[in-house]
RNA sequence: GCCGCCUUAGCUCAGUCGGUUAGAGCGACGCACUCGUAAUGCGUAGGUCAUCGGUUCGAUUCCGAUAGGCGGCUCCA
């Protein structure tokens, strides 16, 4: 509580609240009655006024707004033609948008960056100015986007958009960066605020990238020229940030991929499409092995489809109606429209609909390993995440309506279980509800969608509600899991449909001898062998657990001497089922170390004189560390039974 | 699909202000070495400088198109 005629800063300053001094721990703004304000920004009596510190998560967000009025400044003295975009904070750093003749270039970026070292030196003073639309729009006149965005205010910009941090007040405000020896406004753009007292309080910032945006989001529009920035509250957070960025650059499963000899994606093949290599294709072939074998301990029946079908089948789904772009081009077939699958579901459909079905059958669960194709737009391939031939772990749920809710709740467990066994551990789901357009009944929906909820409520994981993004046929669960360097990825996803049973006019005969319609749940676990491939790839950095590791084991020997004794313990592993090769080339033993530790092999069996003396060998484990004189039969054990409890080492 | 950048040996990268024999390290192969926990030495092979077209006396180098990749945007059923 505060007393009249004075400013937000100076009120907390007198209640000795915070350090007003540029710092990793400044007070950089103030919340008056609940809303953000400048520290500048005068306050009445009774007001409630709090500090808000520039590493919250409201100061970071003021922060890297700020900044990016200095990218934006440092880019119009550069270049006097530049005009202004949106600058909004986003996370983790801030962009700003500029309409440009040239497009930035690294180096343009350096010089951008070394003027906006000469600002946030100089310390120029972020001053608030209401102005009436008029003012802003002769003020403005120069800079054609900022004054659509006024024409805009009050219109279609919600406090959610970028743009709001524009024009998303409830009046218009142009901040203007004054000099701070005389006051004299250096450079003036729209915004809402609030921002730093001065530029002196950017303790760190970095800008990232450039690239091209389309003006409000829409490929409609004209194209702008983005740059990415990030800023923090000090060096050494800035430093973790960008450590991490190194660190998963590290990671990235297409370089991994190389370097692993797992797969790649041969130019001769097209774009976005993987061939996986023998290495790689042993851990995808345990992968599905393993689900293979849980999904039939669960209940479910493997079918198989083919990859190509009539148009036909795709009309009566709906999906050439609705998702005719995504799909690849139809070959003409005797005179006949066909097309490469993208999804699986309509054939699953079918294999329901083959014969009568009877309540006592359901649920029924089909399963298959259902390699799909979709046109991805050229500039969206991205390695294994992003392909234009993949494979679904696939499965097709036929249920009646009371069966609904007990098989969501005991797929989310299933989902999670078998995501736990492949070394994730952080889990986050996502409901999806009613969007706007929809097919079926509002009780339908809201059947489903209690369903959905009270799985989820069972199955004890934290989850979000995102109203309205459900898919237009079906309300869905999505499962998020974080990765080993705090990386969020959506993987499984459950939904439930009314749409497709209703095309494809599917029933089961009840116990009263009444034709009842089934409900179906779509369900994918990985979402895509492969995505989940590179995913784990990336989460394992390449060192994946023995059970999933291409080469679990590599003998090395002291001397070649020693070969036929390794071999001899080789294949009492392989016996083991356990996938071991001796390294016999001519190399030195250190070599073959360092070589099996790039491999990322787990376990390295050394063996010399000593150990053959002793029946024995000498392990080696990634991490560098060593165990010396192992018998052979507990080195076995050893192993076989990290293998068998899936266990990472 | 749109904007920008990139493509030289299997990989990572030098280099050529347009000039005749394009280099290195790693990897591969061969020979010697037979070694106790992350690189032994020597040698050999390996390139239509992405592809196609243009400019030029001459193009890996400059220009254009195409393909593929990378970073953004849009999209992701």
């Amino acid at each position: 509580m505060v007393e009249a005629g004075t400013t937000a800063g100076a009120a907390l300053a007198e209640a000795g609240l915070g350090e007003q001094q540029p710092g990793e721990h400044a007070v950089i703004a103030a919340r008056v009655n609940g809303q953000l304000r400048d520290l500048a920004c005068p306050v009445e009596a009774g007001d409630v006024v709090e500090p808000v510190e520039i590493g919250s998560a409201d100061g970071r967000a003021i922060l890297r707004h700020s900044t990016a009025h200095v990218l934006a400044q440092a880019v119009q003295d550069i270049n006097p033609q530049a005009k202004l975009g949106i600058g909004p904070p986003v996370e983790a750093g801030f962009y700003y948008d500029f309409d440009v003749d040239q497009p930035f270039e690294p180096d343009a970026l350096k010089a951008i960056e070394a003027r906006m070292r000469q600002i946030v030196k100089q310390g120029q003073r972020f001053s608030r100015r209401v102005v009436s639309e008029g003012e802003a729009r002769s003020e403005l006149a120069g800079e054609p986007y900022k004054l659509e965005l006024i024409g805009l205010k009050g219109g279609t910009v919600s406090a959610d958009d970028d743009e709001s941090v524009e024009v998303g007040g409830s009046e218009l405000t142009i901040y203007d960066n004054l000099n701070p020896g005389t006051g004299e406004v250096i450079w003036k753009d729209l915004c809402r605020g609030p921002h730093l007292p001065t530029t002196r309080f950017i303790p760190a910032f970095k800008l990232m990238r450039s690239g091209g945006a389309y003006w409000r989001g829409s490929e409609k529009n004209p194209q702008l020229q983005r740059i990415y920035g990030t800023a923090w509250e000090s060096r050494s957070l800035q430093d973790e940030y960008l450590a991490m960025l190194a660190e998963a650059e590290r990671r990235d499963h297409r370089k991994l991929g190389a370097e692993l000899d797992l797969f790649s994606f041969p130019t001769e093949i097209g774009s976005g499409l993987p061939v996986f290599h023998p290495k790689g294709g042993i851990i995808r072939r345990v992968m599905e092995d393993y689900s293979r074998r849980r999904h039939e301990e669960a209940g479910y029946q493997f079918v198989n489809t083919p990859h190509i079908t009539k148009g036909e089948l795709f009309e009566r789904s709906g999906h050439l109606g609705f998702y005719k772009e995504s799909m690849f081009s139809p070959m003409d077939i005797d005179g006949v429209d066909y097309y490469a699958k993208p999804m699986n579901c309509p054939m699953h459909v079918l294999i329901y609909s083959s014969r009568g079905r009877s309540y006592r059958e359901l649920p029924l669960r089909l399963f298959e390993f259902g390699t799909v194709y979709r046109y991805e737009k050229s500039g969206v391939v991205h390695g294994l995440t992003r392909a234009r031939g993949f494979t679904q772990d696939d499965s097709h749920i036929f249920c009646s309506p009371e069966q609904l809710a007990p098989e969501l709740a005991s797929l989310l467990d299933f989902v999670v279980g078998l995501l736990r066994d492949f070394g994730l551990t952080d889990f986050e789901a996502e409901l999806s509800t009613r969007p706007e357009k929809y097919v079926g009944t509002p009780e339908e929906w809201a059947e489903a969608e209690a369903a959905l909820k009270s799985a989820l409520d069972k199955s004890g994981l934290p989850y979000t509600v995102a109203e309205g993004e459900g898919a237009f046929y079906a309300p869905k669960i999505d499962v998020h899991v974080k990765d080993a360097i705090g990386r969020r990825w959506q993987l499984s996803t459950l939904q439930v449909d009314f749409q497709e049973p209703g095309r494809f006019g599917i029933e089961y005969q009840a116990a009263d001898g009444t034709r009842q319609r089934p409900y179906m749940i779509h369900r994918a676990l990985f979402g895509s062998i492969e995505r989940f491939f590179g995913i784990l790839l990336e989460h394992y950095a390449g060192a994946f657990p023995p059970w999933l590791a291409p080469v679990q084991v590599v003998g090395i020997p002291i001397a070649d001497a020693h070969v036929p004794y390794l071999d001899k313990v080789a294949s009492l592993l392989r016996e083991r089922g356990i996938r071991v090769e001796v390294d016999a080339s001519d190399d030195r033993m250190q070599k073959k170390i360092r070589s099996a530790q790039r491999q990322k092999v787990p376990y390295m069996l050394i063996a010399g004189d000593e150990d053959i003396a002793a029946d024995a060998v000498s392990f080696r484990y990634r991490d560098g560390t060593q165990k010396n004189g192992v018998s052979i039969e507990q080195a076995i054990d050893e192993i076989v039974t990290a293998v068998r409890e899936r266990v990472q080492v």
